[in-house]
DNA sequence: GTCTATAATGAGATAGAC
DNA sequence: GTCTATCTCATTATAGAC
């Protein structure tokens, strides 16, 4: 194998490591699954990370970054109304679960897994804190464009928004039901708009 | 060791299980750790069981029999308005999950692996189905007894109620934050309320 | 029916040659 | 820096004595 740095064969490991989890799930990413889909030797894996933990660890983080959850903040530009922007946006988000469910299930599994693991609970914490400032921001956004405001605390509205997507996806993830999971959104839609009002 | 029959082994096995799922997490659930638990030697446990997975399966299939959620009709009973039902089921829901927060998790990790496993799948689906089902009674029960009805259909409003719990779960499990998540019930309340109108 | 002992497998991690 | 070979441990499952 050709001479790559620490630094680049930790990229391939990590990116290889989250196509095993979305693949094949937590209990299946083994370091000799990773380094199989990373085309590594074993000795190499463990040249670039410590151990399997720490690698774990490093996926966690990467969900703190929540770049993919704040990337729903291109839906609500789009939209006419609040209305359709808080609509679209856990439509877009739902699409986003159906694109990729291996992606959100290795997602739930590995939250799991850190609230388990001492090293890693606070990673979890960090990661739900991440998503209700992400939830939080898009609802702060959207009040402001539309020149509207909410009837509670942004931040209590951000943690309804993340309960609902995530029991979203763990009801499409059980049934697969696409229609029955579409009404859902929308009456989670419904939930949240209920608190916007006039300025 | 006593002599005692396959069945009553299979159902200390059983017990001995979910005590081990909930204090230490599904990944060590091992039949070592299990056998353990129970004061049984290894062998016992594959005269009982023919594998680990098979008592996995049984532990899933409990969980649809759904005794414990069928159980929150009793706090309807005590309510005098609807309103008032629908919070303190939800709040009632939340205390269940804080005096056993490990079960809750160790359910959720079951569901995750049982989507994961081919032969128990279906289990995992019938299990939301079950939820589903506990949910819309509840619901067309509370707008029996106030003489009310549902806006919508109680199949939809039914999967809106576990999405909701779902969320609020795991937003408790993640952070432990006592405060934020009864804000969450009752926000989750208000959402399921905004449903119910006069018959 | 119940046990001890052991097989068979797969895991994380490392030693040491190159 | 990278590899092969190996160590050590834990796992599920079973064979066979009692």
């Amino acid at each position: 194998m050709a001479r790559i740095s620490v630094a680049q064969r930790r990229e391939l490991l990590f990116a290889a490591a989250v196509r095993v989890l979305a693949r094949d799930g937590l209990s299946a990413l083994s370091t000799r699954a990773i380094v199989a889909e990373a085309e590594m030797s074993l000795a190499s894996f463990h040249y670039a990370y410590a151990s399997r933990e720490e690698l774990l660890g490093d996926i966690v983080a990467s969900v703190v970054g929540g770049e993919r959850e704040a990337g729903l903040a291109g839906v609500l530009g789009e939209a006419a109304t609040p209305e359709e922007a808080v609509r679209r946006a856990l439509a877009t988000y739902l699409d986003l679960v159906r694109a990729d469910p291996g992606r959100e299930q290795g997602m739930f599994e590995l939250t799991q897994h850190a609230l388990r693991t001492p090293a890693l609970a606070r990673l979890a914490s960090e990661q739900y804190q991440r998503y209700h400032e992400v939830a939080a921001e898009l609802l702060d956004h959207l009040a402001t464009r539309f020149d509207r405001r909410w009837d509670s605390p942004t931040a209590d509205l951000a943690r309804l928004v993340v309960a609902l997507t995530d029991g979203l996806t763990l009801s499409w993830l059980a049934d697969r039901d696409d229609a029955a999971a579409e009404r859902l959104a929308a009456l989670a839609a419904e939930a949240v708009l209920t608190h916007l009002e006039e300025a």
